[in-house]
DNA sequence: AAGGTAGGCAACCGCCACACG
DNA sequence: TCGTGTGGCGGTTGCCTACCT
């Protein structure tokens, strides 16, 4: 998007910025030529070897920058703009399942990028899931207050959301699935990050219990 | 109209992991 | 095995803009 580059171009140059080398390399905003002539030797080289991608464009840049640049922007197929609510209610969904780990929930989003759903996060959602955490406890408080006065009157409806099931049931359920909190979220902590195809199979699995996200 | 402030977002920084000689 | 270079990632910074007073 050029209007865009053009936009942050406006973008201050603070400093140039010092390096342990004493090549003086560039930190302002990148301009619209400098990105046509790294999309150019990108191209051609392969979106690899960064420093010498920045050397062949004759970039004034380090090599993480050009790379940087090149993954938020440049890349074919970024989407850019609005996120959607089938988006936005994934990236709850994954960051309640990963946390910060914003580059394996940008996988699970064509055409986003991790530092623009980081921002995202930063700016929109995590205001909103704690406006709706809030919103949450108070209900629940409100729940354990009448739960209070239930027990006493009629046990079995006392605990509506807890779902009966077998000793057999309960059984297997604890062996054979992944361990999930009180909020049905899975304990991360416990599982290793090698193979994500849990990942894959919780989002399928949730579509049918996207509920215990819905109250977001 | 002018100054102050908060939100949004691109880009940088620092650390870590991995590949390679 | 060790040292170095490079890429990847999450956290943070700082500029721009819109909104408020």
């Amino acid at each position: 998007m050029a209007s865009e580059t053009e936009g942050f171009a406006k973008r201050k140059v603070k400093a140039a910025g010092s390096s342990k080398s004493n090549v003086t390399l560039s930190k302002a905003a990148w301009t619209s030529e400098e990105d046509r002539k790294l999309a150019e030797v990108t191209a051609i080289h392969g979106a690899k070897r960064w420093k010498s991608i920045a050397v062949k464009a004759g970039l004034n840049r380090c090599g993480k920058s050009c790379r940087l640049r090149w993954m938020n922007y440049l890349r074919p197929n970024i989407k850019r703009g609005n996120i959607s609510d089938e988006e936005e209610d994934l990236i709850i969904r994954l960051h309640k399942l990963l946390g910060n780990r914003w580059a394996l929930i940008a996988g699970r989003l064509p055409g986003r990028t991790d530092n623009e759903i980081k921002n995202y996060w930063n700016s929109h959602l995590s205001k909103k899931i704690k406006q709706m955490e809030k919103h949450s406890s108070e209900r629940s408080t409100r729940y354990e207050n009448q739960k209070v006065v239930d027990d006493h009157k009629i046990p079995e409806e006392a605990e509506p959301m807890r779902e009966k099931i077998s000793p057999e049931e309960a059984n297997e359920e604890s062996s054979s699935k992944p361990k999930f909190d009180a909020d049905g979220v899975f304990n991360f902590s416990e599982e290793g990050l090698s193979n994500l195809e849990w990942v894959s199979q919780f989002l399928e699995l949730d579509e049918t219990t996207t509920g215990l996200f819905s109250q977001y």
